[in-house]
RNA sequence: CGGGGCAUAGCGCAGCCUGGUAGCGCAUCUGCUUUGGGAGCAGAGGGUCGCAGGUUCAAAUCCUGCUGCCCCGACCA
């Protein structure tokens, strides 16, 4: 992508709402702009990076054997009438009536929609498992938003929705859940630790939140210092062995690990001085076993062996993509701006013609720029004639993993020089190693 | 929802107390020079001062009401 033809509104100034980094550095990266209290539009690199984790997700929800559908956001009331959530729900849901003055909601989760869509079609033990997940915004009228993306009204939610015939089918999807999601996280350059949670307005008895620990996060949360250096399981983990998925998450929750909701004091305190960690933390994820919480009233039965109809175990599953942006720049960034780990980077690799106009920058820039993109990487071309400065600053400010800077010293040998955002390395090569490098 | 604050050009702000020509920096446009860490000079464009009432000869400025947004707290993926 040339920039020169990219839209890409970068800020000077940091607009004065933005309290937290993320937020800061998303508005100043022209990734996202504010139309209300807590709802965003998304700009074309905000939105790169959105696409990128959805994909994340994605990838590690199919690979566990969830399968994708979409459901609608908005939906009829008479299916929270149902589950008895309309009246719970209160003020956070955002009611609508349509022109025919019928009640409807815009979602803020999809339980009652997704026990709808299964009870209509599946009448069998022998069509389950099934774990069912989309990728929809969601809204939640939410008080307070606050911090950006982090808290916003509407937000983007991968939710997914398990179904099992009793409750130790249930767990094994909740344990293909855990791994699953354990990997995401990781894939995102991001070290997500599992806590005990509440369940919340959803209910339940079997739950954690996936924990990311940075300064800015929302609560407080404690947990052993070995969880930071637990491995996350590998690509090739068998979702099928429940025996060795069961060892997984029972070692990843072996430890003590709870957010200030279920802190137990007495518990931490117990442990080793060392391994005590206290810190803020930000939840990109949430898992709940509720059994038939939603199955019984809404008869999502099936009939097992016997012939005998029961109402199946269900397990709820959410990841927010969209606060996720803004948790992995909190947790890769400097004062300069984001530094993108390269799974979710917008670009892979940013070109920097320091002198625009000058032949042989000119020549040497559209020769790298083309020979990447013949690679298929991701690469954003700053052809703009701008001075250098500025193109460092806006190279390092929207963080791409990598940048290629071509001016008249270094090609005056026969070099371009090829600087790592995440540590700032550099080192003078010549383009065809600055393009293998990248390859 | 309680408490606090803000609203003046795209962004950041001054002006308001003490009413009288709407200003500064950055950004934008034009030209020239410049080109390895947010360039210099010269010129230009851009604002119903959040909205609605009121006071006044005259309101960005004083008064009343409303709306929007931010922060702290309580609540949540």
């Amino acid at each position: 992508m040339r920039l020169s033809r990219f839209f890409l509104p970068i800020l000077r100034e940091t607009p004065k709402e933005a309290e937290i980094v993320s937020h800061r550095l998303m508005l100043r990266a022209g990734m996202m702009r504010q139309e209300a209290a807590g709802i965003y539009a998304f700009l074309p690199l905000g939105l790169r990076v959105l696409q990128k984790i959805c994909n994340i997700v994605r990838e590690e929800q199919n690979r566990s054997g969830a399968i994708e559908l979409l459901m609608p956001t908005l939906q009829p009331a008479d299916l929270w009438r149902e589950s008895g959530r309309y009246e719970d729900y209160g003020k956070e849901m955002l009611r609508i009536k349509d022109r025919h003055a019928r009640e409807m909601l815009y979602g803020p989760t999809n339980e009652e929609m997704i026990t709808d869509i299964f009870r209509a079609y599946v009448r069998s033990y022998k069509d389950l498992p099934l774990n069912l997940y989309h990728i929809q915004w969601k809204f939640r009228d939410e008080v307070r938003p606050r911090f950006g993306l982090m808290r916003g009204r509407e937000f983007l939610m991968k939710d997914a929705y398990s179904f099992d015939v009793d409750q130790a089918g249930a767990v094994h999807s909740y344990n293909k859940m855990f791994v699953a999601y354990l990997r995401t996280f990781a894939r995102m350059g991001l070290q997500a630790i599992p806590m005990v949670a509440d369940t919340g307005p959803i209910g339940g008895n079997l739950s954690h939140e996936f924990i990311i620990l940075a300064q800015t996060g929302e609560s407080e949360v404690y947990c052993h210092k070995e969880y930071l250096d637990f491995a996350v399981p590998d690509e090739g983990v068998n979702f099928d062995d429940i025996p060795g998925l069961q060892t997984t998450v029972d070692k990843w929750t072996s430890l003590y690990a709870a957010t200030s909701e279920k802190h137990d004091a007495a518990a931490f305190e117990a442990l080793p001085a060392d391994a005590k960690v206290s810190a803020r933390g930000i939840e990109v994820g949430h898992i709940f076993y509720f059994g038939t919480k939603y199955s019984e009233p809404m008869k999502a039965v099936v009939q097992g062996p016997d012939g005998v109809e029961k109402p199946v175990h269900m397990g709820s599953y959410g990841i927010g993509p969209s606060r996720l942006v803004a948790a992995i720049i909190e947790a890769h960034h400097d004062e300069a701006g984001i530094k993108w780990p390269d799974s979710v980077a917008p670009f892979h690799v940013a070109i920097l013609n320091l002198k625009q106009g000058d032949g042989a920058t000119d020549q040497a820039s559209e020769k790298i720029y083309t020979a990447l993109r013949g690679k298929g990487i991701d690469v954003l071309y700053h052809d703009l004639d701008e001075r250098p400065g500025s193109k460092f600053a806006t190279a390092d400010l929207i963080g791409v993993p990598w940048q290629i800077l071509i001016g008249p010293k270094g090609l005056a040998n026969g070099q371009v020089e090829l600087k790592k955002r995440a540590d700032g390395s550099r080192e003078m090569l010549a383009p065809e190693d600055a393009i293998a490098r990248l390859s």
